[in-house]
RNA sequence: CGGGGCGUGGCGCAGUUUGGUAGCGCGGGUGCUUUGGGAGCACUAGGUCGCAGGUUCGAAUCCUGUCGCCCCGACCA
């Protein structure tokens, strides 16, 4: 391929958009043009590097016996309804883009596609002998996030992997999951990335065991929490931790009522009376706004030195509510102002116990008149401690949950694991924290879309019984920026050759030298002969901008004919390490041949896997 | 959604406070020179200043509305 065929626009400047490297570099090396907000053309260059992501995770899906398939942007609002997610998707911070065509049927464009794939499931598959089956596809996915970002890092529209498997049973599920597991492995490893696997959230996907692959990441927007060893590591929002012993607190052996005049956080508290966070609980109150029935007031005891877990309490909320309220729309801290705004006597915020009573609830507009009450094991283990009165201005020490009107409340795993923390496994650890770009993600899902759409087989002693489902995403286009985020330098992107949109540019230094011309022309179709990827820039420019250029888009392999072309010598430079060196053109060929079709392999070929 | 900011040639920006003939750099075109790390000189094309109203003799500039985009935040009651 010629540069001057290829419609290569680089910009000089960096465009005012991009705020991380991977963004800036592939818009000023004419990889991408943004078209709307989070929205993306993908230019000939960017499409080389997808559709080689693309043919990776193809070969490996194929060899995990996974079949390909193509399924409907487009799909019904019944279909989400009768999973239950219709609500959960399009309502509150619902990320489906949805519609309503000519007919006044409500449709939404896929964020995902267990809905369609179960349905399809439930219509196919009818005995064990059919099972177990993986369906996979490559297809433009579309989520409204609230904030897009980072160019292809959050987009609207992106393309992802994403995979379904169906089995006869749990045992067998987990079978694919392992292999899905390595398969992901491998995939990462051949495109050059170097990745972790983290213990995740299943979030709004649902399901029970769950893991998320992260290229590491300076810039990642997921925070990770791992053992030195490297034998642990999980996503933030999963992350568990044994929290630091609580201080003891002296006691007299009676409650004291003390007076803390405007002192409303726990920093305040204790510093104004000498108290540890740690001997201390805290408070919070919280709404939770479902799909089916009347917002929830929620409270949440947690010892003071420690911090809410939103996606956990979210999770513990989920499950003490239960099926009929439907889904968790939304669950934020209670104001002022909506305590007003229901009709209900101003709360001794600032001073709250875990023993404020349902009473304050009586008479609500539309709440439910009853808190939802959750501990946290720390607060819950604390004999004695400090807490709010639940009158202005007023805590009370030396409270005990047994003294405490509404007593030890259920208990859950609120807390957030925090850097530095010792490792649940291995007290002798502490975790530490590191940043990755999320981009694959496998769950066991289990038989929750089964079961709601009803998607049974016959098992072997004749009876209907739901699938058990996996379901298995990779973001191939934020993959693409992910390896631009791991692999560049100040100069530009440096592709590792496995998912380079070129595998070796031969670069004509001056275009008027027809020596020069004729030997690059020369190698280009040599290189190509022995089944290279080759670019050859044949513009009519100086040197100085073709190098640039060729950086900036990070081309493996520079071949510089030169000065030395007259004399048999061209320049051998590899982009990553910027090492140069002098080859002959008899030469060059097999030299280039060699080194790329070991680069080919990814990781696997450094061993750096 | 809350807060902040920005929309001026393809890209990056100045000009807006204090209203008075729209500018700079890069990029594009032509010519000459140059030719191994984003060249030099000359000429040239290209913008109804996001859009719609309004104020004014006169609006990129002031006012109102609207659209788009970017950044921060959206657990510590």
């Amino acid at each position: 391929m010629r540069v001057s065929r290829l419609m290569l626009v680089t910009l000089r400047d960096d465009p005012a958009e991009a705020e991380i490297p991977s963004h800036r570099l592939l818009l000023r090396g004419g990889y991408m043009r943004r078209v709307a907000s989070g929205v993306y053309a993908y230019l000939p260059l960017l499409w080389r590097v997808l559709s080689k992501i693309s043919a990776i995770v193809r070969q490996e899906m194929n060899a995990t016996g996974a079949l390909e398939t193509l399924l409907p942007a487009l799909q019904p609002a019944s279909l989400w309804e009768r999973s239950g997610r219709w609500q959960g998707y399009t309502a509150g911070e619902g990320i489906m883009f949805h519609l309503v065509d000519r007919q006044e049927r409500s449709l939404g464009l896929g964020p995902t596609h267990e809905e369609v794939i179960t349905a399809l499931a439930a219509d196919l598959l009818r005995s064990y002998r059919q099972l177990p089956v993986s369906l996979y596809q490559i297809q433009t996915k579309f989520r409204d996030e609230i904030r897009p970002r980072f160019g292809l890092m959050r987009g609207r529209e992106f393309i992802m992997k994403d995979a379904y498997s169906f089995h006869a049973d749990e045992a067998d599920l987990r079978l694919a999951y392992q292999r899905m597991d390595q398969a992901y492995r491998r995939i990462f490893s051949r495109c050059g990335l170097r990745t972790v696997a983290v213990e995740a959230d299943s979030g709004a996907i649902g399901g029970s065991a769950s893991q998320e692959f992260m290229v590491t990441a300076e810039t990642g927007e997921d925070l990770i929490l791992s053992s030195p060893d490297g034998r642990y590591a999980a996503n933030q929002e999963r992350a568990r931790s044994l929290p630091e012993p609580a201080v003891p607190l002296k006691s007299t052996g009676e409650v004291v009522e003390l007076q803390t005049p405007g002192q409303h956080s726990i920093e305040d508290l204790c510093a104004a009376h000498g108290f540890e966070p740690s001997q201390t609980v805290k408070v919070l109150i919280l709404l939770a706004r479902s799909a089916e029935g009347q917002p929830r007031p929620v409270l949440v005891s947690l010892r003071g030195d420690q911090q809410l877990n939103p996606t956990k309490l979210a999770n513990a909320v989920t499950t003490a509510l239960g099926e009929a309220a439907g889904a968790l729309l939304e669950i934020e801290p209670i104001t002022p102002e909506q305590i007003r705004s229901e009709g209900l006597p101003p709360w001794p915020l600032g001073s709250l116990g875990p023993h404020l009573g349902d009473a304050l609830l009586a008479g609500a507009r539309s709440w439910q008149t009853s808190f939802l009450r959750l501990a946290d094991p720390t607060a819950a283990e604390l004999e004695i401690f400090v807490c709010g009165a639940n009158r202005p201005d007023t805590h009370l020490v030396g409270a005990r949950w047994s003294d405490l009107g509404e007593g030890l409340p259920p208990m859950a795993d609120l807390r957030a694991a925090q850097p530095g923390d010792r490792c649940f496994q291995d007290p002798s650890q502490r975790l530490e924290a590191s940043r990755g770009i999320e981009v694959g993600h496998i769950f066991q899902l289990g038989r929750k879309y089964s079961q709601a759409l009803e998607a049974t087989f016959t098992n072997e002693q004749g009876q209907d019984e739901p699938l058990w489902m996996g379901c298995y995403g990779i973001g191939v286009s934020r993959l693409a920026q992910a390896a631009v985020e791991q692999h560049h330098d100040e100069l530009g992107i440096c592709w590792p050759v496995a998912i380079a949109p070129f595998e070796v540019i031969v670069v004509v230094a001056s275009a008027q030298d027809s020596v020069q011309v004729a030997l690059g022309e020369q190698l280009h179709d040599a290189l190509e002969q022995v089944g290279l990827e080759v670019l050859l820039d044949d513009r009519n420019e100086r040197a100085g901008v073709k190098f640039k250029d060729a950086d900036l888009i990070g081309i493996p392999w520079r071949v510089v004919v030169g000065r030395g072309a007259s004399s048999g010598l061209v320049e051998l430079v590899e982009r990553s390490s910027g090492s140069k060196r002098e080859c002959p053109v008899t030469e060059v060929v097999a030299v280039v041949q060699q080194h790329i079709e070991a680069d080919r392999l990814g990781l696997a070929a450094t061993g750096n896997s």
